[in-house]
DNA sequence: CAGGATCCAGTAGGATACTG
DNA sequence: CAGTATCCTACTGGATCCTG
């Protein structure tokens, strides 16, 4: 009999689905990218466009695991520590240990990480321009509750 | 005295820069397009450039809850509802009710939810040129263990 | 058809303490 | 200095049942 027919052909097309979404490559990019951390380290990485902190203009330079703790003081060293380890892993920075007295461990930008700087701008810069908007959408549609 | 001054130190500056966080724009789009399900959402509205099913090639069009719902096999009612919701509040889709006999609710991207296609594609694009060599790097990474 | 309500598991991620 | 290890909470998101 079909009696089921039309929950297996859901279960089925679930399946498909979730097995497109994990070969999908856009999506692995985004998982990565959503890490809450992940975009901050890189802008970090690369001069840092954000902070105002420092006023260092210059260009993408090697960063110690403590100045990077100390300029993104909001995520703790676990996190951290876990998140440059899995952007080590993907190539899109390196690690350096200089066996110094007390260790020095260095994190710098790949080229492959680098060229994904620029997508990220695009979006910081959509960000920019129209997230206040957005926010004001958001009012707007609370305010008439 | 000023025992604990390097504690508190760090919990003053932790908190400066949750209130950065918080307050930057770069920052809330992230938290949004990370939500799992919103950029899909916006790609199936917007014509949909990466379903394998229909080989619809044509423009941006108005879409019914039950034919994402088809669409996107891999998100939940819940899921698909909720990301529904708050992509309306941030006035990136626009919700219509048509009262036919049952209700027909029909979804399209507005101008600032297509303006948001282009960022996207952009990491699109990063994805479908450099992912491989992501997995790759992760690949050799973890074999050199 | 389009969704609201409820329950529940898995996990992301923070705090803290310890180490080579 | 640059982590590792452990514990613990809160939220994400799936499954299921119900409704206008």
């Amino acid at each position: 009999m079909t009696t089921t027919t039309a929950a297996q052909r859901r279960a089925e097309a679930k399946t498909r689905f979730d097995a497109f979404l994990a070969a999908c490559p856009s999506r692995k990019l985004l998982d990565r990218i959503s890490d809450k951390w992940v975009v901050l380290v890189l802008c970090a990485l690369s001069g840092g466009p954000h902070q105002a902190e420092a006023g260092n203009g210059g260009g993408p330079h090697p960063m110690r695991y403590s100045q990077l703790a100390r300029m993104l003081a909001g995520v703790s060293q676990k996190m951290l520590t876990q998140t440059l380890r899995s952007l080590e892993r993907d190539g899109l920075i390196t690690r350096t240990v200089t066996p110094t007295v007390p260790v020095t461990v260095t994190y710098e930008l790949t080229d492959l990480g680098r060229s994904l700087l620029g997508p990220v701008r695009g979006l910081k810069s959509w960000a920019e321009t129209h997230m206040s908007t957005v926010l004001a959408n958001r009012e707007a549609y609370d305010a008439r509750a």
